[in-house]
DNA sequence: CGTTATTTTATCATTAGGGGTAAAATGCAT
DNA sequence: ATGCATTTTACCCCTAATGATAAAATAACG
């Protein structure tokens, strides 16, 4: 549970970035989850950071959102583009 | 066992990291388990890149050799200091 | 308002990270 | 070569991350 305080800002700071992006991209918590293999639950633990998320994880993430992966850990600023559409190319979000 | 491919790209590339800098500093395996608490054992997998580190352990460790996280995944190339002094400054090495 | 989509929280099972310890392997001196 | 330091590997144990699933809370609509 208690994440010390140094990771729990990086963690927050990770999981802004990929809520970010994942919004950036229209996406919702089950959108990333198909396309990343991730659990809903689990993502929104990680996108809140509340969890000391492994190396694989974020690594999976950082593809699934089509990132490289040190831009996970980079300042969370304004990700560029706001579109709305619940679709990204190259990923198909029919049922499983 | 298994890291997919990307991760364990990542990790030995952060493992390389890792190592070049507590070289760097003149620390051993045990030197560094003393100043960031990870035992030698993990240090030794980290490093070679065969484990799925947790987001505080990588944490910790950036913090013990005094880098900025972010550094972890920079490209490994050559860092600087090249110095055989078994003391880091600021920290004591003496046994528990 | 109610209805639906989305997110959060909770519970259970499985799995692997990491501590602790010891032994084996490697390196590095003399 | 013999020793000593360092690293790697192999166990056991405990805990927490994650998947699976369901329910509760919140948001976004009409």
């Amino acid at each position: 549970m208690g994440l010390d305080s140094d990771t729990q800002r990086w963690a927050q700071q990770i999981g802004q970035k990929i809520r970010e992006h994942r919004k950036a991209q229209g996406l919702t918590l089950d959108g990333l989850s198909r396309i990343s293999g991730a659990t809903v639950p689990t993502l929104s633990h990680i996108e809140r950071g509340t969890r000391d998320v492994k190396l694989s994880t974020l690594v999976g993430l950082a593809k699934a959102l089509r990132m490289e992966f040190p831009v996970l850990l980079a300042a969370s600023g304004s990700v560029d583009t706001e579109q709305s559409t619940p679709t990204v190319d190259g990923y198909d979000l029919d049922d499983d």
